[in-house]
RNA sequence: GCCACCAUAGCUCAAUUGGCAGAGCGCCUGUUUUGUAAACAGGUUGUUCUGGGUUCGAGUCCCAGUGGUGGCUCCA
């Protein structure tokens, strides 16, 4: 699914075109300087296809200022300048930059060791610094820049591609907003076409796009932002999703339960989804004086369950699972298509097991993870164990439960051979998680999948089961969806796909176009025969030719066609076509109804059909 | 939430400096009965997002709101 750097061994950090980026930013921030004089420079680094500047600018930037500075820098880089490095002390750098008020607090945090010269990480007192100049600019820069402009072919640079777009200063909501302007550059003007062409072909595959297009759902300005309305054939996607996965809980030993999506606000209380994440939540509700939430999370609900019953250590793991509707504020602007919404379905499971089964139990999640998501054909993923920030203080429970259910989740990781990647602070507030992350079409990553190993609501709800020794004690919970969020998932899917969903997805699997109206009567037949069949197929009789159906429903992906004319009432076949415009011929009905059936079992990635059968 | 941009028919988009709101597709009616990516003819389709303002006159200019888009921040 994603187009990222197949260039070489060389990491990106080391690669000319990383030189090139770099280069192109200052630039750009040259060429920006020259339209603002009065503009105040802050950071500019190269980024995955390109690079980016920010500025405090004195007004506005509008269109005619990106061409005039976009023309400005091939100019300049038209030119030869060489980008000459000159270390300088801190006291140089200051006198440099006496007028940068960003570079003088960059200058500050080097030389304390706070910062590197991109505002990021944390890192050693810079005893001296660099700053490159090009032409008429100078920035505080480690490089390492192109020897030249001359390096940078200016037929292979643009900044009018993205909209320039606002961004906090060192990423903080609470200082200055400053105007960022992206860039992208290339080796040649042959790569700048090719980005050009995959940021097209992006839009097309753009999930929003095609949820429009297939009719699969919409989002109506009346029902309200981020709340989105399944269209019968998203509808019957997002239904065949989640039966297909409820069939296989089944199989692995989970209980379905259901749950109202209102709680009391002490159930939140219990939990510590209330306050701690009461930014996320809305306001409570008023029912005959007690307060109510529209529930955040379905765990809570869960931990009533168990504990509606006296448990024995023979009773777990005890896997309750629901496709359980959750409701979270979310900033406006967050709010994207089907991949961040404010209603959304988890689904969630929540395991009770025995500390003696937590290992095994949370390789079996790992495991059906692994399955769902190979069974999509989604190989295209990163998993991130999410640990606790160790200076936050968001997180509840003993560090020691903490530590020991990292533990668990590394030694599952390892005895499944799965790599992952640490990254402190992204824990649950209760628990460290295992997440599975993907990248959307425009490359922007989601978290879908998530395993969450959890100590503290077992605790806060007191949860019991009595061992074999006749002792209460404690169960662990593991929190768990495949999917995540359906809303999300089915938006990635979408994109995955490209719209064209293998069968066994596909809202409608096959259309039977009869050539003249006398085949009406065959194609119905047909019709009802794969319907029976548990097909999802509809016979095409309207009043229109066959080219122009063929058109439209290959325009929809559906993945077979079936023609039908005089030779095939006859014969009693089908003429095949697939979607992906073969033309396989006639072939008859029983065969084509067998081979689509196998296609669906066996949840075939294409529409091909085996035809051994024929 | 913040910064910027955008909003015209169901969809994709036009409309000169402010001067009668249009096209293609779709849809409806009729003709056509077709063998693999759009048959032909006619017709229909508008609170130009909403509310104010400027103007003889606003789709166009100004203000506010709503919604969308791209970022940033946030994201159990």
């Amino acid at each position: 699914m994603t187009q990222g750097h197949k260039m070489a061994e060389v990491p990106y950090e080391d690669s000319q075109l990383y030189k090139i980026r770099h280069s192109a930013a200052h630039v750009m921030a040259e060429a920006v300087l020259e339209r603002f004089p009065a503009a105040k420079i802050a950071i500019g680094p190269p980024i995955e296809d390109g690079f980016y500047y920010d500025f405090d600018l004195p007004a506005a930037i509008t269109d005619d200022d990106i061409k005039w500075v976009e023309k400005r820098m091939k100019k300049i880089l038209s030119q030869r300048h060489a980008f000459a490095m000159r270390e300088v002390s801190p006291a140089e750098a200051r006198a440099i930059f006496h007028d940068q008020p960003y570079k003088l607090e960059l200058i500050d945090d080097l030389v304390n060791g706070r910062v590197d010269d991109n505002g990021a990480a944390i890192s050693e007192p810079a005893a001296s610094l660099t700053v490159y100049t090009q032409n008429n600019f100078t920035d505080l820069c480690r490089g390492p820049h192109v020897e030249s402009t001359r390096d940078i072919n200016p037929k292979a640079v643009s900044i009018s591609l993205r909209p320039p777009a606002g961004a906090y200063w060192r990423g903080d909501e609470k200082r200055q907003q400053l105007t960022r302007i992206y860039g992208t550059a290339w080796r040649n003007p042959a790569e700048l076409a090719e980005h050009r062409r995959r940021l097209e072909e992006a839009i097309k595959r753009d999930h929003r796009v095609l949820g429009e297009k297939l009719d699969l759902f919409i989002i109506d300005s009346m029902v309200g932002k981020g709340l989105p309305l399944w269209l019968p054939d998203g509808a019957t996607l997002r239904d065949t999703l989640e039966r297909w996965l409820r069939d296989i809980q089944i199989e692995r030993g989970y209980l379905p339960v259901v749950t109202p999506h209102l709680g009391n606000i002490e159930l939140y209380k219990t939990s510590g989804h209330y306050p701690y994440y009461a930014d996320s939540q809305y306001s409570p509700i008023d029912v005959d004086g007690d307060e109510f939430l529209l529930r955040p999370m379905n765990c809570p609900h869960h931990c009533r369950i168990y504990t509606s019953q006296p448990r024995s250590y023979r009773d777990l793991p005890l896997r309750y699972a629901e496709f359980g509707t959750v409701y979270r504020y979310e900033q406006s602007g967050e709010l994207r298509g089907l991949t961040r919404v404010r209603g959304f379905t988890v689904d969630d499971a929540h395991l009770f097991v025995r500390p003696d089964q937590l290992l095994d139990e949370f390789k079996g999640v790992v495991r059906l993870i692994q399955h769902v998501f190979s069974a999509l054909g989604m190989s295209d993923f990163r998993a991130r164990l999410g640990t606790r920030d160790p200076d936050s203080d968001k997180y509840v429970g003993d560090s020691s439960l903490w530590e020991t259910a990292t533990a668990a989740i590394i030694d599952a990781c390892e005895e499944l051979g799965m790599d992952y990647q640490l990254e402190p602070g992204e824990a649950a507030f209760y628990g460290p998680k295992l997440d599975f992350i993907v990248r959307d079409v425009l490359k922007r990553e989601w978290q879908l999948g998530t395993v969450q190993v959890d100590y503290n609501l077992p605790q806060r709800f007191d949860l019991e089961y009595v061992d074999r020794d006749n002792e209460r004690k404690r169960p662990v919970m593991i929190h768990r969806a495949p999917f995540g969020s359906l809303e999300r998932f089915i938006g990635i899917l979408i994109e995955h796909f490209a719209g064209a969903f293998p069968p066994w997805l596909a809202p409608t699997q096959a259309v039977i176009i009869p050539i003249r109206e006398s085949h009406n009567e065959y194609a119905r037949e047909i019709e009802s025969m794969l319907k029976s069949r548990g097909m999802r197929v509809k016979a095409d009789l309207q009043d229109r030719n066959m080219r122009s159906k063929i058109k439209q429903h290959r325009r929809m992906n559906i993945p077979w066609l079936l023609i039908v004319g005089d030779r095939d009432v006859d014969a009693r076949t089908v003429s095949l076509r697939l979607r992906s415009d073969e033309d396989l011929g006639a072939m008859p009905l029983e065969a084509f109804a067998d081979g689509a059936a196998a296609n669906i079992t066996n949840q075939g990635q294409s529409a091909c059909l085996n035809r051994t059968q024929s």
